[in-house]
Parts: structure tokens; sequence; C-alpha cells
DNA sequence: AGCACGATGCTCT
DNA sequence: GAGCATCGTGCTT
């Protein structure tokens, strides 16, 4: 099931957390690749000075200030892109930053594209998935762009770790220390077939 | 295992 | 022209 516009018209704390688990999707060439989304950051208005919308709204950050459930994806340290959800009601910036992937379907075609590297890193995860410019705007809620999100597994509480954000080195308090990271942590992942179990780690 | 640093190009002032 | 929501390498412990 894709996610529907719903899932995404909430609070961006609330997607972050829930975005945990479920299936990132990418169609390309007729083959599928997949990876379970196992970290994810929020930055949350213009008020949030890490995030791209304090600056107001400018030509990269406007898709932010749109309809959520579209991708916002921009480049940076002149290597990377990198894939954010649009989260909130319209006219409202805020995203969520997709950070790691756990490769479950075509996990051949991710791996060449990343030189057989991991999918732990927003680049990366870009890399992995040939997600770029191309993709900015895209509407992950349904499968045109050939990007989308599917309902995947529930991660328990306990296996969700809180923390800061990554890389703000030079914003200012509270904002470059504001718990608003979210990570998968002590589980293990099993495929069977294309359907995944999760195993806790003791 | 952890830290420092350079590459590289787009975005906004 | 400065500053990046990063990554990989190469060095030190």
């Amino acid at each position: 099931m894709i996610l529907p516009r719903e899932f995404y018209d909430r609070p961006t704390l609330t997607v972050a957390r829930e975005l945990l688990g479920t299936r990132l999707v990418r169609l390309l060439d007729g083959v599928r690749l997949a990876g379970l989304i196992l970290e994810t950051e929020a930055y949350i208005g213009e008020q949030d000075l890490g995030c791209h919308a304090r600056a107001g709204r400018t030509p990269r950050t406007q898709v932010m200030y749109g309809p959520p459930g579209h991708a916002y994806v921009y480049f940076v340290y002149g290597n990377h892109w990198l894939l954010n959800v649009v989260t909130e009601r319209q006219g409202f910036p805020a995203a969520v930053l997709i950070r790691a992937i756990w490769p479950v379907e075509g996990i051949e075609a991710m791996a060449a594209r990343r030189g057989g590297r991991d999918t732990f890193g927003p680049g990366k995860v870009c890399r992995a998935m040939a997600i770029g410019r191309a993709e900015n705007g895209a509407d992950l809620t349904s499968s045109h762009a050939g990007v989308w999100i599917e309902a995947g597994i529930t991660i328990p509480d306990w296996a969700v770790t809180v923390g800061p954000r990554v890389g703000l080195y030079s914003v200012p308090e509270p904002w470059k220390s504001i718990p608003w990271r979210f990570r998968v942590s002590g589980v293990e992942f099993q495929r069977l077939g294309d359907t995944v179990r999760l195993i806790p780690v003791s």
C-alpha cells in the first residue's frame, strides 16, 4: 500500500517517527528497488534554524511550502543529493530527511550503483536509488514519478533511538542539539523473500 | 575505532 | 564569495 497524503499531513515529528520501517521504493528501468527506512530527521518551519526554510521561501525551498507527500531533493557539498519528504499543511515549510535504508529488493542493482558500499547515509541512499534533481517535487503518493513510499513493518518504541540531528555544525542552540533524529537500533532484519522480519539483538 | 580534511558545485547574499 | 542536512581517504591511537 502506498502511503496516502494524509500520512504526511501531520506533525513532522510524528511523520519522522512513523516513517521508520516503511518501504522506500524506486522503479528504475522496470526494476524495483526498495529498502526499509531506518533513519530520519525532522526539519520544521522557518523558526528552526537548522531548516533550509529559515531563509524563507526561495526557489530552492519552495517545494517545502507545497502540499505534503512530495519529495524535496537538494544538492549539497558538490557531490550529494539528499531526499526529504514534505510534511504538514500546504504553506508550512517542513520535511523529513531520509538518512538510511536497509535494502530489501533490487539489492544487486543498488550495490552496483553505490560501488558495493552500504546505504547508511543520506547521500548514499540517493546514490543507490538514482534519486536526484529530476525527482525534486515528485509526488510520493503515486507511482507516476517512479519513487514512492509503501507501508512496511512496525518498529516498536524500544527499537527507536532519538538524538540530535547530524551535520548542523554552525547552527545555534537549541536547534543544533534538539533531538529530532530518529534511528532504528538494537534489532536485525531477516529477509523472507520480499518481506522482512524484525529480530531483537541481545 | 576515531578524527581530520579535501573534493566539488549549487544556493543565496 | 561564503557556506553548506556528506563521503571517502588517510592518518593517528
